[in-house]
DNA sequence: ATGGTGGCGCGGCCA
């Protein structure tokens, strides 16, 4: 089972990618986030040709998550009891005998921010429910665009981002939180090479410098952690003309 | 250089 996430950044505007993509790589499950439609707008009948099921929940200009699949979503999920959130960014679904949650996690803004303070208070409200999640799935995987980079190593200049935003202990703190749950961050099961990263600001000349930051993750749990052959972030798309600054993740299964 | 680019949508917000 191959499963990945990817921020695109606008859907309308990536799809070329996102269809190109899918077609060479063949995912059972890729989520997306910042897909930026409406639900009226979003291209399910492209992605239904391409041979995929396709499930989304959208808003106007901002956020917005899919998930597309070979086997077709049930028990879908947008909203939590827990949390009182206008804003598109969850979407849990169980593809055949795996639960997934998709999640474009609040970006924050600026650290001691009110903005800040939300993604933490958002953060708490969906490791409650995470919990709860692990508790009803032994197959469970999280991914998304978690803008947090777990650890020092996740990002190219340490000391310029030291406590900054996507970098903060109390940020980190809450990741470890949702992780100790018991889910396992798919990419450190395995070697790595140094500087491998997940996005790269579009603003001074990010990418062609790698100067990125690993934010977009997947989660599993201890049952698929065990069942984790491979984690791997694909360059490719990033390298494309007029990319989204983020580029996908993916991790393998055995079945 | 406290900037820069990109998406949305047409001014300013968000990332």
């Amino acid at each position: 089972m191959k499963i990945a996430t990817w921020n695109v950044n606008s859907l309308k505007v990536r799809l070329p990618h996102v269809l190109d993509w899918l077609a060479a790589e063949q995912p059972d499950v890729l989520g997306l986030q910042e897909t930026k439609l409406t639900d009226e707008n979003f291209p399910a009948d492209a992605i239904r040709e391409a041979g995929f099921q396709v499930t989304f929940a959208g808003q106007k200009t901002y956020n917005g998550v899919a998930l597309i699949s070979k086997q077709p979503a049930a028990d879908i999920v947008t909203d939590l009891a827990e949390l009182d959130d206008p804003s598109r960014r969850i979407l849990g679904a169980t593809f055949g005998d795996t639960r997934v949650l998709n999640l474009y996690v609040v970006n924050g803004q600026e650290v001691g921010s009110e903005k800040y303070q939300h993604k933490l208070h958002w953060l708490r409200k969906v490791t409650a429910h995470i919990g709860k999640e692990l508790q009803r799935h032994r197959r469970f995987v999280v991914m998304g665009d978690f803008n947090i980079a777990p650890e020092d190593r996740d990002v190219h200049d340490p000391a310029a981002w030291h406590e900054k935003i996507l970098c903060s202990t109390p940020e980190r703190d809450a990741l470890h939180q949702m992780l100790s749950l018991g889910l396992t961050d798919t990419f450190r099961l395995f070697d790595q090479e140094d500087g491998l990263f997940s996005w790269w600001d579009y603003r001074a000349a990010g990418f062609r410098r790698n100067l990125g930051l690993r934010i977009d993750l997947i989660l599993a749990s201890a049952v698929l952690a065990q069942a984790c052959a491979r984690c791997w972030i694909d360059k490719a798309p990033r390298k494309l003309e007029r990319p989204s600054d983020h580029t996908p993740v993916v991790a393998e299964f055995a079945p």
